[in-house]
RNA sequence: GUGAGUGUGGCCCAGAGGCCUAAGGCGCCAGGUUGUGGCCCUGGAUAUCGAGGGUUCGAAUCCCUCCACUCACCCCA
């Protein structure tokens, strides 16, 4: 027998609704602050995301689906949103449209990661990008928009976590400090961040073993060493998060796993968050573009993780909308009264009335379970009588009440149920 | 990559060496009405007990190996 692999699932019938939910919010939530859809290819060419997320991250180390397509060409499963749209920025000119360019795309990203709840190795996001601008304006929107998107699906109890990493003036002072701190510490480090410390000293400090975090308690904090300009950035950014009413938690330990972010970082986790907290999160990423071959254009995104809304949705015990349930049945008896029931089944159709039709070859008993279990308000039952008369037999299924009708009564019927 | 737990019909699960040619519930199918659902009653189908090997007169039950799933660490959405 054949599964599905390894860290993917099926989304059944059953889980549609969340999801058709999430996406509903999603567009609504980016018609407000207009942007517009963009998809792109769920592969790229490697090299995308060796230089963009970087090649010393968890990322592109261990977790990427790369591999050589049949022309020899390394090709790679996009393990995150933000590169390949910068990508078609790019390819498309969209740095002569006005600016800042605003897209949200629905992607499925992959990571070769050992799965566990809310962790999967082909998971779903939903993300947005404005490129092309600058302004701490732009970063309290996308938090904000963050935020509304949360809000609107009805989640409540989650926390916004911010920092600013600074950006390639400021961040090489910082990181110097971090290294001059941690150096006498290395002791106390584990074997991972003694690493870290030679490649990457920033992300030494979300570390979760003791003995590290104790050390990185009071590491340099990059708030406190940010240039004039990433210091400014962030000073009006928590004025306009202040003017929106937004409430955030300063947190100097959040460093984002992807290279390529700058100045603003934020997380969304829920407050009774299980180990895989972060609900969403995102950043800017002002050298992205520069570093895939762009001419320098800043930029600020944020994604969510669908499986984990549609987990905190079940946990938070938020009722979504059914599916849609057809209409009408229609059962029916012997062969002649098929075809008439093929027949009706077209009509309704053609006047947008979702219908089902039983292949009339079990019990009209077991045809009218059927139409039960599917949910239908009625069900026409046509049988050697109505097929002489034109007609069929209706019946309501909330209250039992049969009639007979032609077909145009019958749509009339529905259409005046809508 | 590391650690722990779990694998019995489509789903939830009982079962702890012979009483298991595997129990129960949900679901499915059919009957109880000659043309009628939901409730109820009755009956039925569906399980190489994760796979392979071993111990034993005898294994779903004990041992070994492998696989898968789940959870946790790491990292993230």
């Amino acid at each position: 027998m054949f599964k599905a692999p390894r860290g993917t699932a099926d989304t059944l019938p059953d889980e549609q609704p969340y999801w058709r939910y999430i996406e509903e919010k999603a567009l609504e939530t980016c018609r407000l602050y207009g942007y517009s859809r963009i998809s792109t290819p769920a592969f790229e060419e490697a090299g995308l995301f060796l230089r963009s997320v970087g090649e010393g991250t968890d990322i592109v180390n261990k977790e990427m689906y790369i591999f050589k397509d049949r022309s020899d060409n390394e090709m790679a499963l996009r393990p995150e949103g933000t590169a390949p749209v910068c990508r078609a920025y790019l390819e498309h000119g969209m740095d002569n449209l006005p600016q800042p360019v605003k897209l949200f795309y629905f992607a499925d990203i992959f990571r070769y990661e050992r799965p566990q709840a809310g962790r999967y190795r082909q998971h779903h996001q939903f993300g947005c990008e404005a490129i092309g601008e600058q302004s701490p304006v732009l970063d309290a929107e996308v938090i904000h928009m963050a935020l509304g998107f949360f809000g609107s699906l009805g989640l409540t109890d989650f926390s916004l976590q911010l920092n600013s990493i600074g950006c390639k003036q400021c961040r090489p002072g910082h990181l110097q400090k971090l290294k001059e701190y941690f150096e006498p510490l290395k002791g106390q480090l584990c074997d991972d961040c003694r690493v870290r410390l030679e490649k990457n000293p920033l992300r030494l400090l979300d570390c979760k073993k003791p003995s590290c975090q104790s050390a990185a308690d009071l590491a340099p904090k990059s708030a406190d060493y940010l240039c004039t300009e990433c210091g400014q950035h962030f000073g009006s950014l928590k004025e306009y998060l202040a003017a929106l009413n937004i409430r955030f938690v300063l947190n100097h330990r959040l460093v984002r796993g992807l290279d390529y972010y700058t100045k603003t970082v934020f997380e969304i986790q829920p407050a009774d968050g299980g180990s895989q907290s972060a609900l969403g999160g995102g950043g800017r990423y002002d050298d992205l573009i520069a570093m895939i071959g762009g001419k320098p254009v800043p930029g600020i995104g944020f994604a969510a993780g669908l499986e984990r809304i549609v987990l905190n949705l079940k946990t938070q015990n938020i009722g979504v909308p059914p599916a849609d349930r057809p209409a009408v049945y229609i059962a029916c008896m012997g062969e002649d009264a098929r075809v008439e029931a093929v027949k009706l089944a077209a009509a309704l159709r053609s006047e947008a009335i979702a219908s089902l039709i039983s292949s009339g070859e079990r019990s009209l008993k077991a045809q009218l379970r059927n139409a039960n279990n599917a949910g239908v308000r009625y069900v026409a039952i046509i049988g050697g009588d109505e097929m002489k008369a034109g007609t069929a037999m209706v019946r309501n299924m909330e209250t039992g009440e049969q009639q007979e009708m032609r077909p145009d009564e019958l749509i009339a019927i529905l259409k005046d149920a809508k």
